[in-house]
DNA sequence: GATGAATGAGAATTCATTCAT
DNA sequence: GATGAATGAATTCTCATTCAT
């Protein structure tokens, strides 16, 4: 395991960096650190990723492919489907989104620490690669927007990307925080993370739909 | 005039720092670049603040008590009022304390900066102070609650926690990415602020308010 | 001396230095060492100098002003004297240019070993500076020539580069391969260094001057 | 068939590496770059060779084997062959090793530059095997004086080791600063290079023979 | 013979900090 | 109060070299 197998000292460098990143930033991480949890030497470092900064940007293109993966299947709605089934297809196709998106932070909080740290910096990675960072696993969702106020099942004139905005920041935070909230929460924290899904969702929902379709409740 | 000089370099200092902070972080920012951009010797730091750390805990010290200063006059409502007023009363404070909150942060994203960084590493120097930093601004908001519910105006069986964690999520984050929203929005970027605070507080007031209560529409 | 002294500081720290390159070049050069022996910590060359190739070129250009200074006066002739003298005094011209040459190089062999380090590595740092590092001290030599060959003294259609390149060449190598000479000559070295003068000038001018004129002899 | 390779891999980084410490020197060169340029494992120098060092030991090895080869037909004067062509084959002699020792720089200026590295760092490898070297290709010029003297062909009294010393130096410059001869002379360089030859020659011969005897212009 | 992974020593450089004036 | 010189520890990074296959 630890004698002479690239491919498991370079995954191993990038899951200790990616912790080292996500939990001290760029610059409070340190190759020496990361070397040792990661069990190798400082140079091995310099050997697959040239430097402190390529092994930064390497940590965040993995996680970028994670949710590019997440994407590929989020908000999936065969938009040619028969109409009648609409009215419920399309809330059902939100919620599912939504916690999709949501349990792959659950399962990535460094995910999301990553991208927050980004963005406090100003985003000097990330923004030349993605502009719209709220857009991460929600390209889908401006379609269905349109299909469902086309169908009367979701509310016209919206601002669909303040909505985004918020979903993003409603699912966001618990990770940002997480360290505080699993204290306050103590032993509650994995029950009360699974309700937060529930509040977000049943908020964005009521936000979303025409008053006139009914659709929370039935998933409790 | 020297006293005042004393004074006034200190406060450079300070709010030198505070930027430097909360755009780069307590390990990112740089001493050097701190008395460089404040115009001022390095030794003026260690002069006032003892050091980094010192200066950085100030920053943090210096923001806290102008949300605590907002925290005196957050969600007021005088709870001894006559009881045919609440309906209309209770609404309209919840729509207070989130307005006031998010002007808040409009005026001070080094605040929001901060926290969210402290945060993010776990928060080294608040966690002592601050037990929970969502309530900072909302303490009140807790007994207004109850008393909407004493009174049927809000929904009974409110996780409320779950509630301000949202209005923090939804209202930070507007400057946690602020960089790209200013690239993103661009001119309209003053006017979709402003909106959002209009979307955020629907979105609450319709989440925490009976169904039979009319909250939103009659604001703009 | 040692104390708070930033002029001091940074010239010694020039003067180890200089003697570092010379003798090891750039890259066998060691901070540590130059900072060990200018007995000052070697963050102070980083404080006066940047970095160890800021330091290198300092003392290039240390070396270049001093070679500048004696370019000023050398081969000193005023042409607009009368024209009975300058068959005497074009030589003894030439020779003194020659001897102050020599025996600033005896003073400065590290001059001689930067250079020619300089030189053997294609010139990386020097040859944006100076293009023709042939004619430092020799400028003047092209124009006592043309008078030289227009009154009758020096021979015509000589090409007067390749005489400055052999003076440089014949009056360089001493000090390049200065450690080999100082033990083979041994306690003849001094006597040996101030022959080697007379020799160059000699057969500089039997092959610059007219066979008519007596140059040499007369000199000892 | 692997034997040749072998055989083709070492000479392939010997050859790579005489041009890096040519260039660079010992610190400079980096056996990375080496084996990169080689187009071979860098493990393949250490099997080789040992060790960096062992490898410049190695290419100066090599260099010298070089111009011991042209030693032994250097300064080719049969001493014992008929006085009455002396006064001819003397010059003659001399004027020949010069070329032969002058085209042998020019078709190995990494030799030039080798030597002239090692005694500017004082030749901490060469010196022990080669004490002086500056004979290196003139051992039988001392006898040829001598001879010469003897026969009234030569100046006496001259200081041989100077005139040879000044040999070297107006040999070696042009491979020294060959880049900066090759930007100054351009198109011009191969001629300059050719003529450079014909003023050394004429320099040292008319420093050397006695005046009576004509050296010069008859070689051409 | 050949290769790429791995290493430890040491390089240059930067940092926060303190001293002397 | 203010300044620039000076420091030592730690940082990132590079080097020659060795190991395992």
């Amino acid at each position: 395991m630890k004698q002479r197998n690239a491919e498991c000292s370079r995954s191993k460098i990038l899951d200790v960096a990616e912790v080292e990143f996500a939990n001290s930033g760029l610059f409070g991480a340190s190759v020496n650190i990361i070397a040792e949890k990661a069990e190798l030497n400082k140079r091995m470092i310099y050997h697959y990723f040239d430097s402190k900064e390529g092994l930064y940007q390497e940590v965040l293109k993995v996680n970028f492919n994670k949710i590019f993966e997440l994407e590929k299947n989020a908000f999936s709605l065969n938009i040619h489907e028969q109409k009648e089934n609409l009215s419920q297809k399309i809330p059902q196709s939100i919620r599912q989104g939504i916690a999709d998106y949501y349990n792959f932070l659950k399962k990535n909080p460094n995910y999301v620490k990553l991208i927050t740290r980004e963005e406090l910096a100003g985003g000097p990675y990330i923004h030349k690669l993605i502009p719209d960072t709220f857009l991460l696993g929600f390209e889908k969702l401006l379609q269905i927007y349109e299909l469902g106020v086309k169908n009367g099942i979701l509310k016209k004139g919206l601002d669909i990307m303040q909505i985004i905005i918020s979903i993003n920041a409603m699912c966001f935070i618990p990770f940002t925080r997480q360290e505080m909230l699993k204290e306050i929460w103590g032993a509650d924290y994995d029950q009360k993370l699974e309700e937060r899904l529930e509040h977000i969702t049943n908020m964005i929902l009521k936000e979303i739909t025409e008053n006139t379709h009914i659709t929370e409740g039935d998933a409790n």
